[in-house]
DNA sequence: ATTAATTTTTAGATTAATCTAAAAGTTTAA
DNA sequence: TTAAACTTTTAGATTAATCTAAAAATTAAT
């Protein structure tokens, strides 16, 4: 079992995951080098590699996807990565558009001790600070039921429940108009032209939100 | 200031810190080979690399030294590994045999934001868990003046304030005969053939150590 | 002060990850 | 259904870090 993947090859497994709405679709070279910041000849090198080490499912010219083991990798990873945000924000006062760079790399420590250990000092969180589930030591992820805020319609209400994106720039914008996970909402208007929406704080206050940003922010699908 | 080191890099600066006794004292290329393991020859083209960079001062065939840029770039490197072996040992409940290799890889996270908030998360301490100074932001050290237990003679007392070497066995065998820092211990004989002496700890109880783990444990020096 | 032993460096390859440019395959669209 | 557009792969280089083997320099020992 000389099983330990190099840091690309991690990098690698987690983009295929990330960019495959499913287990089963099949991810494009180019999507994979767009997302990796390379170049698809680099990619394609790569994707022959991956799939020797059985990683992932792979037919020339028809994408990739991962494998179970490879899904088990990518799921270490992500694991690794929402739990440290946690910490990174729970216990050093990092904000939320902070930490993504940072767990980036820690992301790639190897120690399952390690790992394990801190979910259990963290209190075994289910969500990281963007509201993403946490798969636990299984790989198993409980991911309540969401919609996007984007297809609410007029005087609907929810709850934020995450956000998909974790630009800082879009964070930042978010904190600046009290926009928290847990909140409930309730849209007050949506113009149909370009979809942006008003949208009502528990304090009452009407937000204007552009289709930008109202498709990024998850809603709990009704409870 | 395209700073920013390799792995590797790193790993050499830290080396050379570590074997050069003082900033100034030179560390052969043989030495390093040893101590990353790794050969001769590849220390001598890294060597080049460093020296151009100005990390290191060298000349041919006379062995290398820390340059000023390089030995801050060396405390960097160790305050975040006594940091994190810190938050190991007093959050995660690691034991201090457990948390070198660990340490070894949160050492090369990049982020002096991360480094000083969880510093101060841990409540800045001054030791590490093997009783190892711990730099401050400034790459300030202070430690206490200390000899080897190897060096004391007999019915001398003393604290224990620190053990020179990682080896977990090492480590696990302190633990075992219930040797830890901040002990008050005192020599009540010392072998004139082998230098293995007999120590008495403030339970009373009179323990055995060979010269080979004697020489390894740091006392401080009468205050 | 030469020779022998040791250390260090150079020379030439190798591997992982990357690139550019060109060739090959697939899709799309007239 | 064939040409144009796009995607993907191959071919050939490059860079960082490594190696072995051989040459060069230094140090030690007679």
């Amino acid at each position: 079992m000389e099983n330990s993947l190099s840091l690309t090859e991690e990098n690698y497994i987690k983009a295929i995951f990330q960019i495959g709405t499913t287990p089963e679709s099949n991810v494009s070279t180019n999507a994979l080098a767009d997302s990796l910041q390379t170049k698809p000849a680099t990619v394609s090198d790569m994707i022959k590699k991956l799939s020797y080490k059985k990683l992932i499912f792979y037919e020339k010219y028809k994408g990739v996807a991962l494998s179970a083991s490879g899904s088990k990798e990518a799921l270490k990873i992500i694991r690794k990565h929402r739990l440290w945000e946690v910490f990174l924000v729970n216990h050093l006062n990092f904000k939320w558009d902070q930490v993504h760079e940072i767990a980036e790399q820690l992301e790639h420590i190897k120690s399952s001790e390690l790992v394990n250990r801190l979910d259990d000092f963290l209190g075994n969180p289910t969500i990281d600070p963007h509201g993403d589930p946490i798969p636990d030591v299984k790989g198993r992820v409980q991911l309540g039921p969401s919609k996007l805020l984007s297809e609410m319609t007029s005087h609907e209400k929810g709850i934020i429940v995450g956000v998909k994106n974790e630009n800082p720039l879009l964070l930042q914008h978010l904190d600046k108009i009290n926009i928290r996970l847990g909140l409930q909402i309730e849209v007050t208007e949506v113009n149909d032209f370009d979809q942006s929406m008003q949208v009502k704080l528990p304090d009452l206050s009407i937000i204007f939100l552009s289709e930008k940003i109202t498709s990024q922010i998850l809603i709990a699908k009704n409870s």
